[in-house]
DNA sequence: CTGAAAGCGCTTACAG
DNA sequence: CTGAAAGCGCTTACAG
């Protein structure tokens, strides 16, 4: 025991003197092989010993046996493995993980927003060093069981609410949605539309309302019908864009959530036979790599995704440490990156 | 000990009754303390007592205590982490992992060929069910530690030679390139032109020969100086290519050996005002995502990167459950994509 | 449902 | 460099 007076909280215990189930025995009350059933999960302990066990448990940060500190594991937990997006992140994890010799458990969820059943129990029995959740969220439960077991929890981009203290890294969204959209009406366009994903998710709703702010600061109005929700991917944009390019009287330049829907923009025009940026300008986020390579190269918005990566990283090895973090929501910029897909709109339509 | 009279192979072991230390000191001539300082790589053993505790170990295919199984998990190593080429293997890899309820750790080498040093000891504590390396190889030091720790090796696309006997994946390449190289041929382009990427690798070289071959068989002379070689990206392809269009009697076709290349092409042929396939046609390899969405949609071979992965994976686990592989190296078939980046060649071209 | 006792697998500390 | 002995942390099998 230290000579702090602080309440035990997610990270510590593990620092102090070794935590045995003999111990825990002891505070608890019950003997040692009744705190080993609580352990594995076994019938035959009456609810309320159980309930009181695992309390002393929980804070104690106990650790299993011989492996008293945790495995040096990083998990690492995705919405979705579809896009370059996610690989820039994982690059970034893996840095820190290489440097503190860490090895990095990749799990996907297969589009699903919490992880699956089995999942927490795998986690719990390889006792990583923590867990890093990407575009998705962990139940109330979940995140009650990784406290239990003293394993801490960083969101990246989280989809859920700001919700309780969990950590989070992102991006400056708004203010990267309110400088692309600055950047079209400087060009001269009015008659602008946006490409929404889905706005329950904190970085969408973000990147829409950085939107509205530089069009209602410029006191142009927003029609509604120029404003679309759909999945982040290039199909449903690319449908998205031709129903807007069939509108009388059409949007001259379109902001899309990400750079997979803007390229979905470039598809919809090239088989409209309408061209980028003469007819329509396009403003993608993210600047993927191959948003260089696009015809023409595109104009989007750099998120500094590696970094962000390793960011959430090296806050996951601080509260590892027992380090209560500085923050607890940290935002990296976002720069506009003007390429080939912008320009002013084609003259009497602005 | 079973009936069986077969020799002890990597992958059995495991399955008899269970191997402990005093088990492996009693074998061994030697005391159990002995036996732990070898396992745990501590001083103070003649050489002669390790090697000999060692060999009973390997013999043994000795697990670890009360993880006498070896932990659920799936180490998948890649050499880079750079093209959603890798993000479809690893989904094939997670699928499998996720059906056998195994964690995947992943690991970058920073476009190394090799694993670093600190690499197998981690490895070896974890205790992993196998190895998949992807794009790399492992030293033969390397390989006797896995060895040793009874932990099964496939190799995803090897780079070294087709060595061994250890397991591999990947796809048809010859075939691949042979069909892609048809295509042109049938198109009427005779001067066609090839980005090659590391010969030493074998995917490159047979991608390489499919070309060759074709063009023999076509009785189309190959012409040296249309072949070039490069790494396996964007930008080096787009130089070369810019160098091509260049010559004198530039080519009117160029085959890549990979989509990445390919879109260097796509670069290159805009800068220098050349249309994509009215003057120049294209052919990648890989068959990525965007492909579909470059201007003009890319033909390419496709390779199943996903179907490769859940093949390796799959081959792990049966090695892991102690059969023996059906076959050394599994070559899944690639097929040839075409969409708008291929043309007959310039009239007064041919 | 619970614990005292025995047991297991490994490691540590000591003696030679 | 090596082993007999003691010890550690956990689990199992039994008794109540």
């Amino acid at each position: 025991m230290t000579a702090t007076g602080a309440p035990a909280s997610v990270g510590d215990g593990r620092r102090r003197g070794k935590v045995t189930v003999a111990t825990i025995a002891r505070l608890a009350g019950v003997s040692a092989p009744t705190v080993s059933r609580v352990l594995n999960g076994q019938a035959g302990v009456a609810l309320s010993t159980r309930r009181r066990v695992e309390a002393v448990l929980h804070e104690h940060g106990y650790q299993r046996g011989d492996a008293t500190a945790q495995a040096p594991l990083i998990e690492l937990v995705f919405h979705a493995l579809d896009s370059l997006w996610a690989l820039e992140i994982i690059q970034g994890v893996e840095e820190v993980a290489r440097d503190q010799k860490l090895g990095v458990v990749l799990t996907t969820m297969q589009g699903r927003l919490t992880p699956g059943a089995g999942w927490t129990e795998q986690v719990l029995s390889r006792r990583p060093m923590g867990v890093i959740a990407v575009l998705s969220d962990l139940t109330a439960h979940q995140q009650a069981q990784l406290a239990t077991g003293s394993i801490p929890l960083v969101t990246l981009d989280p989809t859920g609410e700001p919700l309780h203290d969990t950590p989070s890294v992102g991006a400056a969204n708004y203010s990267g949605a309110l400088v692309a959209t600055r950047h079209l009406l400087e060009l001269g366009h009015r008659r602008i539309g946006m490409l929404c994903g889905n706005l329950k998710w904190p970085f969408c709703r973000a990147r829409l309302d950085g939107f509205r702010a530089a069009m209602d600061q410029a006191g142009v109005p927003v029609e509604a019908d120029l404003v679309r929700v759909g999945p982040l991917y290039v199909e449903g944009a690319a449908r998205e864009t031709a129903a807007l390019l069939r509108l009388p009287e059409p949007p001259t330049a379109l902001f899309a959530t990400n750079d997979l829907q803007a390229h979905g923009v470039y598809e919809a025009a090239r088989q409209a036979g309408v061209r980028i940026p003469d007819d329509l300008s396009v403003v993608g986020f993210d600047d993927l790599p191959f948003t260089r390579w696009a015809g023409p190269p595109m104009t989007t918005v750099r998120q500094p995704l590696k970094r962000m990566g390793t960011t959430a990283a090296a806050m996951l090895v601080a509260l590892a440490a027992g380090q209560a973090p500085r923050e607890r929501r940290v935002e990296l910029t976002t720069d506009l990156v003007v390429r080939e897909s912008t320009a002013p709109p084609p003259t009497g339509k602005t």
